[in-house]
DNA sequence: GTTAATAACGTT
DNA sequence: AACGTTATTAAC
């Protein structure tokens, strides 16, 4: 079946799952599962109910491949099914209550993964996102910013490798930490019709123990002090808003306008995934097609899209690599990385043909918290030298790919670190160490294997390098991380590209 | 041939 | 002095 061809009908809710409101997730994928799954999925906790139907109404204000999707209450026992749907009513008729519908056509997916399933790591399956910036003006009932609730799921593979992988949120958790960490008030039945607008907040959830998957949770990417969010029902129209008090210990300044250069890209000259150079921590940044660019530590990118709104995305820039995400699913994840002395950087989104991103500086008040932050450079010289051993990753490559300095400095670093208090500058050397240290391990294998891309990539602009990059990249080999070997180059090149890294 | 350690030296 | 690079070398 044709998803072009089929609306789907979304409800979720009742008064036993209240938490069913908060559940985000690409709706392309939900497609895709909806059309490759049997077609009457049932979970245990789930209450939602998808429904396919065939024929989109046809309407000027929809657009022929559009979906409909409508939210209903469900109080009946919990389920999910995916059933075919009677005839839909006229548009006339649901523009009342769903007058929000051909806006969320744009970009909007559902994901309804089976949480039924032998894994018990199954995410569960509540989940609705919303990519496409929705007008406001047109759908003023659509107040809640987007949130985002993760968790990540650790996997302990042989060999103590263990990956840590990104995943919807359980609802309980969801509820817990809206509850409980972002203090907001209870969620009750009258507050489940949610309707998510926007990126605004995103919550990862990340271990650093095997055992326990919620050790901590952190706010990134977002750019605004959120104080509230509103929950709309939309049957019985009444609002709840929902204040966050704990939200305002966040507030970002705004950088001067004078850092804001944003760069604009054709989809068809760029490559796919998203590179750039951070080589100095400074907080200014400059951008620009196929130019120079310095992104401070602490910087962040922002997706503006065509009308001119902008949400951040989140940046992590660890060690050597920055990685930019462009949205929240792992397929369009893509990242930026360094190149020791380089500085050219592209930029491309797989989805729109255009795509504006701002570096936007840090605030000083996040540099001088790391700055104050000491690290102990005899263990974290004897921990690097182990990992490096452990994966049999030579000196040289770390030394240039993460830490953009020469194998001779990182093996001097090592051997005979300095006390953090006599360090001035060298201090950044250890800081990018630490990160490194600190990234899921597939991230910081794919720290080296991006920058050694783009090192080869680098080679085919530039001949005096050729013969080393490609010496290197063939050889260099991480012995112990299967996933290296897994991972498809997030890089490739376009060949009709010019923007050389 | 590859890697890590080290000496000698340049830059700020 | 601090911090880095390059060239060299010994060990594997």
């Amino acid at each position: 079946m044709n998803v072009d061809d089929y609306s789907v009908v979304y409800s979720q809710g009742n008064e036993n799952y209240p938490e069913n409101a908060i559940f985000i997730n690409e709706i392309s994928q939900g497609l895709d599962i909806i059309q490759n799954s049997d077609k009457s999925l049932k979970t245990k906790e789930s209450n939602i109910e998808f429904r396919i139907k065939e024929k989109v109404v046809q309407n000027e204000l929809f657009n022929t491949q559009d979906k409909l999707i409508t939210s209903a209450l469900n109080n009946t026992d919990t389920y999910a099914t995916l059933t075919p749907l009677q005839t839909l009513p006229p548009i006339s008729t649901m523009s009342e209550k769903f007058l929000y519908g051909s806006q969320w056509n744009e970009a909007c997916s559902i994901d309804v993964s089976n949480s039924s399933s032998d894994r018990n790591d199954v995410i569960d399956s509540r989940s609705l996102s919303f990519n496409t910036p929705i007008n406001q003006s047109h759908f003023p009932k659509l107040c809640i910013r987007n949130i985002t609730l993760q968790r990540r799921q650790n996997h302990n593979y042989a060999d103590n490798y263990m990956h840590s992988e990104k995943r919807k949120i359980f609802p309980e958790t969801a509820k817990s930490i809206l509850q409980d960490t972002l203090r907001f008030p209870v969620i009750n039945n009258n507050e489940v019709q949610n309707i998510v607008e926007k990126n605004i907040l995103e919550f990862t959830q990340c271990s650093k123990n095997k055992e326990d998957n919620y050790i901590n949770s952190q706010i990134v990417g977002h750019s605004n002090p959120i104080e509230e969010i509103k929950f709309i029902d939309d049957f019985s129209s009444t609002k709840t808003v929902l204040t966050c008090p704990s939200l305002k210990k966040y507030p970002v300044t705004p950088p001067p306008k004078e850092n804001h250069k944003s760069i604009s890209l054709k989809k068809s000259n760029v490559k796919l995934g998203t590179d750039c150079v951070f080589e100095k921590h400074v907080a200014s940044t400059s951008l620009g097609e196929g130019a120079n660019i310095e992104i401070g530590r602490k910087s962040q990118f922002t997706k503006i899209d065509e009308s001119g709104n902008s949400f951040p995305l989140p940046l992590q820039i660890t060690g050597s690599t920055a990685q930019v995400f462009s949205d929240f699913n792992e397929e369009s994840f893509t990242s930026s990385t360094i190149s020791n002395k380089g500085n050219k950087c592209s930029y491309s989104d797989l989805k729109s043909d255009t795509i504006s991103y701002q570096a936007v500086p840090s605030t000083k008040l996040q540099d001088e918290a790391e700055d104050r932050e000491e690290i102990n450079t005899k263990d974290l010289a004897q921990r690097i030298s182990s990992e490096l051993k452990r994966y049999s990753i030579p000196q040289a490559i770390f030394a240039q790919r993460v830490l953009c300095r020469s194998q001779g400095t990182l093996s001097d670093l090592l051997r005979n670190p300095k006390p953090w208090s006599k360090l001035k500058s060298g201090r950044e050397t250890f800081r990018r160490m630490l990160k490194w240290l600190q990234e899921p391990e597939m991230q910081r294998m794919s720290s080296l294997r991006l920058a050694a891309a783009q090192e080869q990539r680098a080679c085919t602009f530039v001949n005096s390098k050729q013969e080393f990059t490609r010496i290197s990249a063939d050889r260099f080999s991480f012995k112990n991380s299967f996933h290296v070997e897994c991972l498809p180059l997030m890089c490739t090149m376009n060949t009709t590209s010019n923007h050389e890294c």
